[in-house]
DNA sequence: ATGAACTATCACGTCTAGTTATGCTTGTGT
DNA sequence: ACACAAGCATAACTAGACGTGATAGTTCAT
């Protein structure tokens, strides 16, 4: 015996203390009469009491009834608390989506994106963490972050996007190409393409840990060790480094897209040519956080030619 | 998209968001783990919003999830209060019954049902009504009283018990003697019974309005009209009349069981003889009360023939 | 690498919860 | 007194919810 009564079996006590009727309470619940008849017979087994006895023509509430019925005010107001906080997570009234991205994107997507989804939606809250790419990874597994803006080279044997574990799923947005910077002092720097086996020579700059990571295996291919002069983090100082004919420089597109070149660089496109994927990393199912798929669609809608990117081949969107 | 959440759904999340697991959930709430997954599942796409992501191993409590968790306290701790006092008046730890009885029955049945109960179920509120059958059916009707405990004359075409209106269950519990009172110094004094016919020149002494149609019909059955020299409601009083030879009297027995006998009255059984039932009348389906169930129990355990009633015969115990 | 812990999915049976149709009871108005 | 309207109960039926055990896939730890 049971005594648990079920939010239906409150829902009908209540609205027939109010209203008197089953017939009437159906009309307002918008069930048919024998739902609610036949509901509450099962509900007074299952109870093992009677909450409502005939009297004339209708039926009235008995003292579990209307113990019910008192009740049930409390409960369906939290349920209905619940019920409208949660309608509020839905429809973006409320909520609040944590992205981590990777610096170079702090300055060119990123801005970009918050603005749009705040515009699109006033209430949500976005808070924003700036991560290389393998702790925007742990940001996420740890729960820390939901969306997750990253990059990988696509000869990284140790990206961790490829580790099978960390739960995860990685949707690529778009391709960016890996750019050659050279000093307009340079004996190729006239050229369009350059070969890299041709700077085999030449002292290099290197960027983050990531693209040094890259510099390296793309050299290796190359058949020769890159001499490292310089390192920086900076993609600024990396342009002025080779603008003072300090060296040499790979550098992502994005990064020269926020930035005005200084004087005396040159752009051009190594032989082979390289480049690297944009992506965004959620965790498995988060697509029905509306929150998330609120930010995930600004994502996929954004412009990435504005900043030299190109969408990612319709062909494979989603790897794991 | 509803976005309201049911019980079963807000329990689990408020155990997952204890425990940390969907599987211990499943254990602490008594449900394979299957039972919780699909439900999760189900509730996530009725509600439209995930509540869970899978984090690793385990699982992790979305926004929504987190949101839902901390309602849930608040809607099952109502819920319970509700729980706890329908298992009170189930159990009658709590609970009222009004019970509305004939005046005879007040100072014999009623007592010792009363006292009974109240020994039974010390936590059982008893509210007593002393009314003539009509007025206690009356106040049945009206949901005034649970339980009515009344008298039927057999031969009375106008009791209300047969009326199709009102609806109410009718179960009789005793048949009541009528007896003859006559003085001492009336000619049938010795007899032991006394053909009614006898006494068409007597003076009557009539009781209640009840008891006075029932002795007009029956009269009327053996061909005279009484003549009705006296009326009061109160029994002792009519023995007194007859002690001082002012007339006869028609008592019923229970009426006689709790008084002492006056000197100079003499009880006879009339010809033909009459008897009365005495029964228990509740609204439709009541017995699901548990305080009425309790009420007819002892009711029907009383010994009646402790005031020389007889139990109704067995065959057939319920009317309309 | 192996095992333990956890979740998801499948196939299946049962019961719940709704529907419409219909009949019975009760109150009301003529 | 009678017919009608309002209300509740019941029947027969269907769809879906809700359990179960079996099983497979992940993830973490040793």
């Amino acid at each position: 015996m049971d005594t648990t009564p079920d939010l239906l079996t409150l829902r009908i006590v209540r609205t027939i203390s109010e209203h008197g009727t089953i017939s009437e309470a159906a009309r307002i619940l918008g069930y048919s009469q024998p739902a609610l008849s036949q509901h509450l017979t099962r509900a007074q087994t299952r109870l093992g009491l009677a909450l409502v006895v005939r009297a004339g023509r209708g039926v009235r509430l008995t003292e579990a009834g209307r113990s019910l019925a008192s009740h049930a005010v409390t409960v369906l107001n939290a349920v209905d608390a619940a019920s409208a906080e949660l309608a509020e997570l839905a429809g973006l009234s409320s909520g609040t989506v944590r992205i981590a991205a990777f610096p170079t994107a702090s300055s060119t997507l990123v801005p970009r994106l918050i603005r749009q989804l705040r515009q699109q939606h006033p209430n949500l809250t976005v808070n924003y963490v700036e991560a290389e790419p393998p702790q925007a990874l742990q940001l996420l597994r740890d729960g820390a972050a939901d969306v997750a803006i990253t990059f990988s080279y696509p000869e990284d044997r140790a990206d961790p996007h490829l580790s099978r574990d960390g739960g995860h799923t990685t949707v690529p947005l778009f391709t960016e190409p890996v750019v050659l910077v050279l000093p307009d002092s340079h004996a190729l720097a006239t050229a369009d393409d350059v070969g890299l086996a041709d700077l085999a020579n030449d002292a290099w700059i290197a960027g983050c840990t990531l693209c040094r990571g890259h510099l390296l295996a793309l050299c290796n291919l190359e058949g020769f060790a890159p001499e490292i002069g310089l390192e920086t983090d900076n993609a600024l100082a990396v342009l002025n480094f080779v603008s003072r004919g300090l060296g040499v420089a790979l550098l992502p597109q994005l990064a020269l897209s926020s930035l005005t070149l200084p004087e005396g660089v040159s752009i051009h496109s190594p032989q082979p040519s390289s480049e690297r994927t944009i992506q965004y990393v959620i965790q498995p199912g988060a697509t029905r956080i509306p929150s998330v798929a609120a930010t995930i669609a600004m994502l996929t809608a954004l412009d990435g030619a504005s900043w030299g990117l190109r969408d990612y081949p319709e062909s494979e969107r989603t790897a794991r």
